[in-house]
DNA sequence: TCTCCTTAGTTTTACTATGTCACTAAGGTA
DNA sequence: TACCTTAGTGACATAGTAAAACTAAGGAGA
């Protein structure tokens, strides 16, 4: 064991999960009771089983299936960290991963009998994160926002239907600036990934607004 | 040996070493005699070693040392490719990196007896490669044009002083298209990054040109 | 039923970044 | 000294963006 630690890595997959809650970003923390540093928050990971995944994206949404019960819409390579002393268990390659989940699926995340989870503001967690993960959760942040301010619609941070006003609110959530509303829908119309559904409106104590839904073969 | 196989996969960094030979982008590919693949061509790459690397990008750096014999300036990271097929030694992790070596220091890359080397067109390397290099060769390619897209200058391509001239070519040849000489000046003085090395210029059989350098803690 | 409030959605205007291209500058060469 | 070549600047048109005013469409309540 001493050996094969000093041969072989350990290779594991980590994701930051964001969702909106309340129109704010949120990331998924979890606190293992058996974890190699015992009390700590960290992001969910795991690491590989060569054995069962095909490589390790399905590390991750094997993770990920564990927490969330929902397939998991999108999953996005960030970056690869490394090094001997990064992880107590010893020489570790961790490849970080950003997923994610639609604001009406947070329900659907629980922990088992043997973890707490929490959902945390990305930019002040609110706990002190084990290993590298606080450096992790910033460059998932930062790929996130350069992916949207890049001009990429989060629609899978939204139900299957939405407003263009709740659109807009995701987009703000992530980029943490307010956009201008104007800008924000004349953007939208040279693009063909959103189509209005026909008829549908969100109904309130004002104008009624216009549902949208993603055009097929949407990708993020 | 075989039980190990299963257990722990194989971690290796891949290196697309891109420079400039008259005014065109190219990569370096190897041929390797003990290549997993008898005599295909390949990015250059290695496995980790973890009682003498610091992380994969110094194994990175290794590789490249043993082949360039100068610091190389710039390494960044593009991706991280895994399964159990995509190496025939078995279950891999394979973290590309994309480097690049500035056009006078072409030289100072010599193979050794035992492989061949070969500086390619990134689009169209000549050669089928082993294992998925073709893929991660676009991708490290598309990594190194978004940057440039995104208003990077990719000094390291070129020697300490240069033109400003020398400089858009270097662009033009990684984006593949012709820049108006009036937009890419005009952005060149609104940075800091670049600085006129004050009464030195390129003489030929014109009008002298200004020679620049990197200006201080530049940053590719 | 009429007014007002709220949010949806559009239009206008100004500004800024960028593409295009002509123009001047400074050498060497014949 | 005329001319060629490349360096470097400036001027104009256009496209994209930001800011803000404006209209639209409901419900709530007097």
């Amino acid at each position: 064991m001493a050996e094969s630690k000093r041969l072989y890595p350990i290779v594991t997959a980590d994701v930051a999960l964001f969702t909106l809650q309340e129109q704010r970003l949120r990331v998924l923390l979890i606190q293992r009771a058996n974890n190699p540093t015992p009390g700590g928050w960290a992001l969910p990971g795991g690491i590989l089983k060569p054995d069962i995944d095909a490589n390790l994206d399905a590390t991750a949404k094997r993770i990920l299936a564990a927490k969330t019960r929902v397939a998991l819409p999108h999953l996005e390579q960030v970056a690869t960290h490394s090094g001997p002393d990064r992880d107590p268990r010893g020489w570790s390659v961790s490849t970080l991963y950003y997923a994610l989940l639609p604001s009406d699926q947070v329900p659907a995340v629980a922990g088992d009998k043997t973890e707490s989870i929490e959902w945390c503001d990305p930019e002040r967690p609110g706990h002190r994160l084990a290993f590298d993960h606080r450096l992790m959760l910033g460059e998932a942040l930062q790929a996130l926002r350069n992916k949207v301010s890049r001009g990429a619609w989060p629609l899978h941070l939204l139900p299957a239907k939405f407003t263009l006003t709740e659109l807009q609110r995701a987009c703000e959530a992530i980029l943490g600036v307010d956009l201008d509303k104007g800008a924000f829908r004349r953007q939208i119309r040279e693009a063909p990934q959103l189509v209005a559904v026909e008829g549908e409106f969100l109904r309130g104590a004002q104008r009624p607004a216009q549902i949208y839904r993603a055009a097929g073969g949407f990708e993020f």
